[in-house]
DNA sequence: CGATGTCATGACATCGGTGTCATATCCGAG
DNA sequence: CTCGGATATGACACCGATGTCATGACATCG
């Protein structure tokens, strides 16, 4: 591959000249330029990084390691989403003329030192780690070498963070569900030893301490479980229970999409309607189950973008050092809620053929 | 950061020394290597890829270009899964001691000129192009300074591709409706000018003839669009041609699950069960819907990791000179069939009572 | 007209490793 | 004792850029 000295001497000038082209740090003739541009364009040259790199001390390179990060295996990998916290995060990269390196565990807690040992042979310039949801972790004690967010997830050494806001998110969400008249409102929690089970159980709470309604101990029931058995019969006992309740929720919410999507089945082989009968919430906002589904599904999203975006933000500005000395080292991002046809009204009198049009 | 020249010092011997105790290219007396070892771990120090790279030539990156590549917008973006493409080429490269980088193009094909030039000059010894859906693409004529693959997409250019075998998938999908006693078997097809539409179509007509039977063109029916609108109503018309049809289908093949999720709902609303008076199949077997469906739905997989892996083996391959010389451009990956609750068994004779039990 | 400043360019060292070649030491064989 | 060969190590150049400093050609000003 050409190099600089190449293009110099094919445009009859000093490599240095070259790179003042390159770089437009110094002003050059411009009848200088056009000859260097040609033998740019003639020789193909693409300049190299790493020679480049060498001298600035800057390689362009952040790093990523996503999957799961968790040193306490046994969860039930979400699988999904997580690549939309690495899309966000990108762009932003992207946009600022940085290039993102990335790397999986592959499950494996126990491969972060090398993957960071690999970053670090590279010379990222920051890196972040991305986990499959929202949960404490426990990085290996690597001498600080670069700049590290977490994306998330949290941990105990003060190390910035990104995460949702659960607790928010379902404050909102029941808010939402009090607001159209419903006061009955059930839970269908995660499994026991999930983050985001207590946050949201706390929005929960809060929604209901807001309202001055009383929170019903018979309505807050785990839906899933963390390994997958017999997650279909926890379900249907769990809504056998809800269902059989002297004063019935009006409303429903599930720990997440596919938890609602299982719900509707359940409801429907009982004979019961969405919202008609019962409404729904989800979580997530996974659209090809929320928008697809039918009633639509009303679900608030984990704003998985924004999450890998604002960790995006936060890393370059520890790499600019313009960090505010104020800023909390866990910052929590909310999504927003969108409103389907799921739920129903009942602060407002809805006949059935009105509420036939509204679906679909 | 501590250089090489700082652990020669601190071990006391010369920085080619401390060079071949690192690589282990010629033998190291073991003291004087457990020496060097120790200042190693003393400094925390970390060789520089950068300044390796220079000399031996090799940088140990690969890059890969994301999102919607083709030069012709419009298509509703899958959103889904090209990023399992990822991690399937991740692993393998990860295997081999490459480092992956990535860039997405957010959908503007226009990027990828920039996008490469970038990579170049990191210097990546391979290049994968992902595309979001299985489709033809025109890269820039970019003077090949690397090695290229493309991943689910092909060009007229003659570049190594790996794609979803969507005639052999479609094909075995019938095969296996045929088999269990299917005769009329409904299509319900992908938005005209998707390449798959075209492929998974005469897989559906290979699979009759293979069985001598004929192929009603009344059963072939787009139920999808490229820009989503009216997609639901579409659907609805579909179904309703289908199932006025004198001779009634038995079973329905969807161009995606998601479709076929939204046909478990019509179905459901004009008092049809699934699969008791007809049976479904998906295509894609995204398991967040296949698996939390009632009843699963039987679907075959886009084998996208497997497509990623073969990609990332083929660009191995590329720059190894290993390539054989009789090997296709076009290289097809065929996904696996999970048949689940949704196709009924014609062949055998099924009480209700038994169809119940089977189902979840 | 000479001093000063600006513009355009080049010489040279340097970033942090590794390839090449030279050299010192030690061993056993002849 | 001498020599050939393996073993262990170092000196030095080099990979391909860029930062620093120097220099020559002009333009400007007092």
């Amino acid at each position: 591959m050409a190099t600089i000295y190449d293009v110099a001497k094919a445009a009859g000038v000093s490599p240095k000249t070259v790179s003042r082209v390159l770089n437009g740090d110094a002003p050059v003739n411009e009848k200088t330029a056009k000859a260097v541009r040609a033998a740019i364009d003639q020789l193909a040259y693409v300049p190299s990084n790493a020679a480049r790199s060498m001298r600035s001390q800057r390689t362009g390179l952040i790093g990523m390691i996503t999957g799961a990060i968790s040193l306490s295996p046994g969860f039930e990998a979400a699988g999904l989403p997580d690549i939309y916290i690495v899309q966000g995060a990108q762009r932003v990269f992207a946009e600022h003329g940085l290039t993102l390196l990335i790397a999986d565990t592959g499950n494996q807690a126990s491969r972060i030192p090398e993957l960071t040992q690999t970053f670090l042979e590279h010379r990222v310039e920051g890196l972040i780690h991305v986990a499959e949801f929202h949960q404490q972790i426990e990085l290996p004690p690597n001498p600080r070498q670069t700049h590290v967010v977490l994306a998330n997830c949290f941990d105990n050494q003060g190390t910035p963070s990104v995460v949702p806001d659960d607790e928010g998110g379902q404050l909102e969400l029941v808010k939402g569900l009090i607001a159209r008249g419903h006061r009955r409102i059930a839970y269908l929690m995660l499994p026991e030893r999930m983050i985001a089970r207590g946050l949201r159980l706390s929005g929960y709470r809060a929604a209901h301490k807001a309202a001055g309604l009383p929170v019903d101990p018979a309505l807050t029931i785990t839906g899933a479980l963390s390994d997958r058995a017999h997650e279909f019969d926890l379900l249907w006992d769990a809504l056998d229970r809800l269902l059989s309740l002297p004063d019935r929720p009006t409303a429903i919410c599930c720990a997440n999409d596919k938890m609602a999507m299982r719900v509707y089945a359940i409801l429907r082989e009982r004979g019961l309607s969405v919202p008609g009968d019962i409404s729904i919430v989800g979580y997530d906002d996974y659209r090809i189950i929320t928008e697809h589904l039918h009633p639509t599904l009303t679900s608030i999203e984990l704003a998985y973008a924004a999450m890998g975006a604002r960790a995006a933000d936060r890393l370059l500005r520890l790499i600019a050092g313009t960090t505010q000395s104020d800023e909390p080292v866990i910052e929590r991002v909310a999504g927003s809620i969108t409103w389907r046809n799921s739920v129903a009204d009942l602060s407002k009198v809805v006949t059935p053929f009105q509420m036939r049009r509204n679906d679909q």
